[in-house]
DNA sequence: GTAGCTTTGCTAACGCTGTTACAAAAAATA
DNA sequence: TATTTTTTGTAACAGCGTTAGCAAAGCTAC
């Protein structure tokens, strides 16, 4: 079966083009311009093709979407790598997980659904002054006098925000309500505890 | 100058109309499918008058993304009404946090740009085990031996991942890149400490 | 009350999008 | 060479955001 064999071969040579070009267009122009008539130009077919190949357009982001995730779970791994030490696993990993996440934008952007229209303005939003207020003026209230100096208010500003809004996205990602069985509660109050703790002592 | 004042009021009334109509269909169908065309249906006007009033789509959606932060503040700010200690405020705004992101998940999806094509589906991409063995393997060898009863794996490594998560994601509102001239780092150290405090001791 | 001006609103189009029914062309089989 | 299978393209449907140009209504002044 030779010729079956070939075809197979250059079926799957489209759909490489396929994921190439479409590839090559989330990085240069972001994933929300991405389009399957413009991926059909760029590998010089007809529309049509490309749904021989996928389902339909989420398909082909789900498709780099699992190669994000297996290419984070890789650097993680490799951070690892000489440390034997649990404490600087875990400080090589948030790093690299850091490093992932920015030097391969489009892939997290894919993976965490980030990037609406709205998205990129939300820092300029006045309202967010007030959101600002009411946590900094707590952080500030329980630090203790003799920690003012090593403790920055609007540095535990983002840590407080940044945990609450992760915890909250993670969560998102899969259900719209949060009944999940009071995991989540829990985690919750850890972060809460953990960090509280890391103000006052 | 009735006339005019009537005017103003009745293009205040087709504004209110829009935003209700928009917002509606946000909650009902999701930001996603609201159109401009579906809401000028709604409201039994042409699409144009809707550009009379607002500058494009995007506009209408910073407006829920304005009102979203405005209630946000106020939600936090009367978490903390009966509170004066601060460690208890913190601990209230907290949770009023999460209870406004999932009581109010139109709005927080909007806030921060969540519910991508791929976002629903992303629990159920099989890539993720890699990701999740490499924190949880860490996270238990950091566990002592006597803590193993109060340390949950599990649920350690999902405070791990929202935290990076959520300092990811609210760097990258607004820019791809992260030179922030050294803040996010040092929140990002911050974060790991205090997570790393919380298992050892 | 009518003429002229201003404001308002609608129709219809442009250029996109994802998706698919159907026909033509090419290739493999008999 | 004729027939059948596979592959590919054309063209359509239904939707989208946005805008140009025109008709209708409302207001002002005579």
């Amino acid at each position: 079966m030779s010729i079956t064999d070939r075809r197979l071969r250059q079926k799957e040579e489209v759909r490489v083009l396929i994921l190439d070009a479409a590839w090559e267009m989330v990085v240069t122009e972001g994933w929300q311009s991405f389009s399957i008539r413009k991926v059909a130009d760029a590998i010089e077919y007809s529309v049509p093709v490309i749904y021989t190949h996928f389902e339909n357009k989420d398909a082909i982001l789900l498709e780099f979407n699992r190669k994000g995730f297996r290419l984070l779970a890789e650097c993680l791994e490799e951070a690892k790598i000489g440390k034997d030490n649990p404490a600087a696993q875990i400080d090589a990993m948030a790093h690299a997980y850091w490093n992932f996440a920015f030097s391969n934008y489009q892939y997290y952007q894919l993976m965490f659904g980030l990037g609406m229209p709205t998205c990129e303005t939300a820092r300029k939003i006045p309202e967010m002054a007030g959101f600002k207020d009411a946590i900094s003026s707590s952080i500030e209230a329980l630090t203790p006098a003799d920690r003012k100096d090593s403790v920055d208010p609007f540095l535990k500003y983002q840590s407080f925000w940044s945990m609450l809004h992760g915890l909250v996205s993670i969560n998102m990602l899969g259900k719209p309500d949060n009944q999940h069985g009071g995991l989540a509660e829990m985690v919750l109050k850890d972060v809460i505890c953990s960090f509280i703790k890391g103000i006052v002592s």
